[in-house]
DNA sequence: CTATTGATTGAT
DNA sequence: TCAATCAATAGG
C-alpha cells in the first residue's frame, strides 16, 4: 500500500512522483491496471481549476485530505478523475490524463468497445471508462480500497513538462507532466 | 430566471 | 473541424 507521505510536498511535486505509479481498480467484472504516464496539476491560485473560486457541491472532494478521489461531470458525456492533493482546506488535485494499460484489458476493451489498445486509456475520460470508474468514487479513498494507487516496478524514465490541455484560462503554466516518448499519451 | 461554457471524445 | 449533452456559472 502506498505511504501517506506521498503527499507531503507541493501538488507539482505529487504530480511528477505519481508518473510511472499503477492505478489498480477490483470490480465484479475483474481487475484492471494501468500505469500513469500522463497528468496534469491544478492549483488553488489556477484560474483554470475548479477551486478557484472556492468550494461547491461539484469541487467539494479537492477540498479534503490529500489521497482521495475527486471524479466530475464533464461536458454532458464524460467523467474526469483526480487524485486529491495538498491539506485539507486547499483545493489541489491531480488530473490523471493517460494511462498505459498493463492488466485486464480484455474488460477495458469490453467497456470501451475499442480493439485497439492505444484507445483504451489515451484520455481523461477514456480511462474513467476503461477502468469502471463512476460518481460513486468520488471521495474514495485511494490509498486502500478497490480503486487506489500502487507502486510499480519503475523504470527510469525522463519526465517532460508542457502547458495544459483544452483549457480557455491559466494556459500559460506548464503543468501538464508525461512519461517522454510513452505511446499511450492523450492526442493534443 | 435564461444563456453560455467547459480539465472531452468520436465521427466527419 | 464539429456536434453531442448537461451541470456549473455568469448575466439580467
Amino acid at each position: 500500500m502506498i505511504n501517506k507521505k506521498l503527499f507531503e510536498c507541493s501538488t507539482e511535486e505529487v504530480a511528477e512522483k505519481l508518473l510511472g505509479m499503477n492505478l489498480v481498480h477490483e470490480t465484479p467484472e475483474g481487475k484492471t491496471v494501468g500505469k500513469i504516464v500522463e497528468v496534469e496539476a491544478y492549483l488553488f491560485d489556477d484560474p483554470a481549476s475548479h477551486s478557484f473560486r472556492g468550494k461547491t457541491k461539484r469541487n467539494e472532494a479537492m477540498f479534503e485530505n490529500a489521497g482521495i478521489a475527486y471524479v466530475y461531470f464533464i461536458y454532458g458525456n464524460y467523467f474526469c478523475f483526480n487524485v486529491v492533493t495538498n491539506k485539507a482546506g486547499v483545493g489541489e488535485a491531480v488530473l490523471i490524463r493517460a494511462l498505459e494499460p498493463i492488466e485486464g484489458k480484455e474488460l477495458m476493451r469490453k467497456r470501451r468497445n475499442k480493439s485497439d489498445d492505444m484507445e483504451l486509456c489515451s484520455g481523461p475520460a477514456k480511462l474513467v471508462q476503461a477502468f469502471g470508474i463512476t460518481r460513486e468514487h468520488n471521495k474514495a479513498d485511494l490509498l486502500s480500497g478497490k480503486l487506489r494507487l500502487e507502486e510499480s516496478t519503475k523504470e527510469n524514465f525522463t519526465i517532460v513538462r508542457k502547458k495544459r490541455v483544452g483549457l480557455s484560462q491559466g494556459k500559460s503554466k506548464l503543468l501538464r507532466f508525461y512519461i517522454k516518448n510513452n505511446k499511450f499519451i492523450s492526442r493534443v
